[in-house]
DNA sequence: TCCGAGCCCCTAACAGTGTTAGGTGCCGTT
DNA sequence: AACGGCACCTAACACTGTTAGGGGCTCGGA
């Protein structure tokens, strides 16, 4: 059985490949069924030969989280900094959106790889072309990151609970609806008033709405005539 | 051999004391320790049991979920809305921080229990009496859910790696400092030369800079005289 | 008083997991 | 021709979540 397109093109074992086995992996099994007895089958080797390129199921997942950084695109360099911004955070939720628990994997992975370094790179030189200060630039990036991942790590969940149980997102979202309806009016008379306000908007615009804020708020770290 | 002091307090194996043994195992094991078998045996019972009181694992990781949203403290009802949403973020940080794991347990897991059911209630009344329309409510809230979720994310990893391996945090920032200044100037410039700003400022002062960001950036939701 | 029902726990097992120890062939160098 | 190390292998270990089936225990009804 022909494990692998690749190995003509690919036919050493290189962490690069590895990589890119694990991120099939992924995109079929999902980030609980990726195993090192499944990576090593994608690139036609047994569990244990993995080893020996790798340290760690970790390191590994280290390798992963790289793979995941690849083609994120960066926005056009048009236009004043608030739509570079907006350009950078739409981009890089939609690409981690659009690759099977990317989040996860991301999620709280320290040791960036190069692909995320040239990232932060590109996105520091424009903050700093902005008018940013360097300490501010450095602040801005950090805080871009957490709203986006954390957004995307809430968002990405349901989605593979939509999956496996087949409902659709907007079924999901008028069950939490009703869940919120069906509470004690009495103890949450909030959470009922507001049931459709809190599951009506679609994340697009939650995503949006969020990052608009955030970006008034750093405005004000301009001098008045770069804002 | 005794399994659990509380038996004499709680006799009955409800899912509440399912809830706070995964929690205690939570805390001396972590996340990756936190396993069927040991939940089990911290409540004196073998792990078939479990399955009586509870589905799967990922129905008892959402009990224990609820259970880390426990005794996270309201800021006092004083004082304008910036103060009160500052307060709140703190706290919800600091809780997390407090607990082992507690991010990657609470990330990403939809189906918010009672207690967090609360905390929302709690603080989209603030939100309302502040100003927010209730549109505007829901959203902040989604808001900084993100932003404090994703920003404990990122910090509390290094943590649990400072705690395996026994370096402080400070070695830490230090060593990914080093590693900014080692890249190669050509290509990354900006990190090299911002290798300080990168990873100098401790986290508590860069938690409160995005925070004192998004909250600039709500403020400019309200009417001038609100503000 | 006996009997069944349901609750709550048990043992045993299954398939699958990460990881290590030790062995084997091949390939280039000396 | 012998050697060293690279890159794979088999076999096994301890552990994981989960299920099947069984056994007491207590309760309500006949």
């Amino acid at each position: 059985m022909p494990a692998d397109e690749d190995d003509a093109v690919q036919p050493a074992l290189t962490r690069e490949a590895l990589a890119r086995a694990a991120l099939r992996v992924l995109e079929r099994d999902g980030l609980a069924g990726l195993s090192m007895r499944k990576v090593a089958a994608e690139v036609g080797v047994r569990a244990a030969s993995l080893y020996w390129h790798v340290r760690d199921k970790e390191e590994l997942l280290d390798l992963l989280n790289d793979a995941l950084m690849a083609d994120v695109e960066a926005p056009p360099r048009t236009g004043d900094w608030r739509v570079q911004l907006r350009g950078y955070c739409e981009r890089y939720r939609a690409h981690l959106l659009g690759r099977r628990d990317a989040a996860k994997v991301v999620a709280g992975r320290l040791a960036p790889g190069p692909n995320l370094l040239h990232l932060m790179e590109d996105q520091l030189d424009r903050l700093r072309e902005a008018g940013f200060s360097a300490a501010d630039a450095a602040m801005v990036s950090y805080l871009l990151g957490a709203y986006v991942q954390g957004f995307v790590l809430q968002e990405q969940s349901p989605m593979a609970a939509a999956e496996t149980t087949g409902t659709g997102r907007r079924e999901l979202a008028d069950a939490a609806a009703e869940r919120f309806r069906a509470l004690p009016a009495a103890e949450f008379p909030n959470l009922v008033a507001m049931a459709d306000d809190l599951t009506g908007p679609d994340l697009d615009t939650r995503f949006a709405f969020g990052l608009e804020r955030i970006l008034d708020g750093l405005a004000a770290l301009l001098p008045p005539e770069r804002r």
